[in-house]
DNA sequence: TATTGTTATACTCTATAACTATA
DNA sequence: TATAGTTATAGAGTATAACAATA
């Protein structure tokens, strides 16, 4: 799966474009959860970007209606973000795209493949893959 | 080799910013010759990029001192852009930390390195690696 | 008239700083 | 006073369109 994930890593920005997405807002919205809003301030965190940068990217997925805003329950300063039905949808669609081998790995041998998984697996970075 | 490269993919930003370049400009570096000058219209076809946008990364080399634009011999409309000796020196200086094994490489055993270069090789693109 | 490259300009994405509203 | 998020603004890097020089 890393594999594929590596050798996909070229393509974020064309899936990006065909969703009509730039590729900071797809990644975001592969980091984004229908159940579990996420708050605006962690997102800055997580995603490594200025806090106004996650103002932007949440706008550009509101604007397609991917994710939405919602109010915190005790916190009336925090913004939590989650995906729409819409966005669980679309991450589904993308991540189809993502985990299906890519043209360069038909050729190879399922054996190879294995090989070439498990030694990937081995070299990734800690926390799993990272878009 | 090619498992070096796509190891290293991640780490060309760092790279160019440690030569005060930006990625574009590595690219663009790694991709002339001191040898071999290249018009400004064959490069926006190789970069895949606008015109306009040759012109910007070349000035960007230029006043690095790395690249320099020459005449053509017949046609006084063309431009041709080719390496200075210090652009040749600093683009064996990025070659030689884009080709050292990166850190995620270093744990793997000496076969499992052979494995992954042998199945990357087969899956490399045609006309070998692309920055 | 067509082509090469540049310039003028606008757009996208990112960051910094000032601001509003809560705590 | 401190924190969460937004807005105003600036900058890098990209593209489009108009232009000058040459073919």
């Amino acid at each position: 799966m890393t594999a594929v994930l590596v050798a996909r890593k070229e393509q974020f920005p064309q899936i990006a474009a065909s969703f009509g997405l730039n590729p900071g807002a797809m990644h975001a919205l592969l980091s984004l959860d229908a159940d579990e809003p996420k708050s605006m301030s962690s997102l800055a965190g997580s995603w490594k970007c200025d806090a106004s940068n996650v103002t932007w990217l949440v706008d550009r997925l509101e604007e397609h209606g991917l994710a939405e805003r919602r109010l915190h329950a005790h916190d009336r300063r925090v913004r939590t973000v989650a995906l729409t039905r819409k966005g669980a949808k679309v991450r589904a669609q993308i991540e189809a795209r993502l985990f299906a081998p890519p043209e360069s790995l038909r050729d190879l041998s399922a054996r190879d493949l294995d090989t070439l998984c498990r030694i990937l697996e081995k070299i990734a970075p800690k926390g799993g893959p990272r878009f």
